[in-house]
DNA sequence: TCAGCGTTTTGAACGCGTTCAAGAAAGGCT
DNA sequence: AGCCTTTCTTGAACGCGTTCAAAACGCTGA
């Protein structure tokens, strides 16, 4: 691991060791964003921030760590952005679609280097994944944001579908954010229609998820997913317990 | 570019050079396996290939380049195998497992350096992205599997669903092998257990695509994908002709 | 036979991420 | 004050992927 103690809480001044992990870690981000993520070596960080490589390498555990100060960012200012968006859209489809837009608002200007977050993404050992231990607190907040969209919303969730559709929603977040990566249109154009879209169709499926004819279907993305979403490192429950849980097969 | 001339075709002798770059690409894919990705170093290849680290990059563009053969291997030998499938099975749910279990089989192997794939995959610039022009070919082939798949059943597609269907079943494979990835199951049963359920909930997708509530949902999903799944590089055509080909908004 | 020319092969050298043994600072403890 | 322990800092060194100028090879035509 890195970055030894400093807990230090918020009150306190930063302890020395604080404002160097700080000031090297806004070093990098600044540097990435002025030349791009590989033409910004260690050795260039290291001296921008007055320090020597080897400090860097014991405050973070490698070059791709120093992302992570992007995501933290991006993740607060979605924070912001959702709690605007939530307050005046009442309407499901309009708080979907007003939750993602922010999100790709946001991460505009760093369009650049998401590929680098991606290929963490890609690595299911490294703990800069969205699936990673690590990121589990990231991960069940981008998830409550969902559960707000929902929750404020007239529209009846069937009750088989009001557990796993945040986490749907979250999943189908990654999806955007994966074409977001590999939209080379203007302005990222497609992907906000991608977002609106994709918000209509969730709207629509939801409302229409009531009816009798959809209930096998209906059952079958249930099972789906409360089967396969959670815990992918976790053995399988044993099958009794399974079928229990899941009403009869076929 | 890499590797110049040497069409050479199938018939005569394979060339020198074509020989030496099979050499390379076959050592390559013996030590990878044998070591693992990272673990092979381009000094080892050509030193076990008897040529210089120099030659292996003349008739490749990078290390990362040496894994297409793993590729081609996998994608050749499940059109094998999905032949064998598609002759047995004529249930659309049974083809469809059929073939996405046969993937996984054939896969397994290769399970150690899936992550490296998926890194590629994650850049929308490499050659080696599944949604790169270079893999064109590839992708098609394994699409028109997905064609094949609905072809030889019974099951009615919904005509709005019948151009884009292979297009969304090969990105459902995408996911399952995204997920596959992550597995760390024992005998990836998580995996196959996901083809299957995956494969049912697409069967029954499909037969209720007829009914009449359906039908703004199955529409919004045919804009959805004809939209956006094409030509993610291309702009996005002109707004009259996307409205007269997508019936009136909302 | 040999000169000319494109193709193939070489391996030293470069730049990078990363490691590590060693040392400097900072804090206790008596 | 002096000593010991923990925390922090250093920069040379390592191993790797990759590049490139130069050499070797193989062929063609005179």
């Amino acid at each position: 691991m890195s970055a030894k103690n400093d807990g230090a809480g918020d009150g306190g001044a930063p302890s020395k060791s604080e404002q160097t992990r700080a000031l090297i870690l806004e070093t990098a981000m600044r540097l990435f964003q002025e030349r791009g993520y590989d033409k910004t070596t260690m050795r260039a960080i290291a001296k921008e921030a007055g320090v020597s490589v080897g400090n860097a390498y014991y405050y973070f555990d490698g070059k791709e760590h120093l992302i992570q100060g992007f995501y933290d960012r991006i993740a607060a200012e979605h924070q912001v952005a959702v709690r605007e968006v939530l307050a005046r859209e009442t309407d499901l489809e309009a708080r979907l679609a007003g939750v993602l837009k922010a999100w790709l608002d946001i991460a505009t200007p760093y369009h650049e280097f998401a590929v680098q977050f991606f290929k963490n993404a890609a690595d299911p050992d490294s703990p800069l994944s969205p699936f990673s231990p690590e990121s589990e607190h990231a991960r069940s907040e981008a998830i409550s944001v969902h559960r707000a969209v929902l929750a404020g919303t007239k529209t009846k969730v069937p009750e088989e579908l009001r557990d796993i559709l945040p986490e749907l929603m979250w999943l189908a977040q990654m999806g955007l954010c994966l074409y977001w990566i590999f939209d080379r249109t203007e302005g990222r154009e497609r992907s906000y229609r991608l977002a609106e879209r994709g918000a209509r169709l969730t709207a629509r499926g939801v409302a229409l998820a009531r009816f009798r004819v959809l209930r096998p279907l209906v059952r079958d993305v249930h099972e789906l997913f409360t089967e396969f979403l959670p815990g992918m490192t976790k053995a399988l429950p044993d099958p009794a317990a399974r079928r229990a849980s899941a009403g009869r097969d076929v």
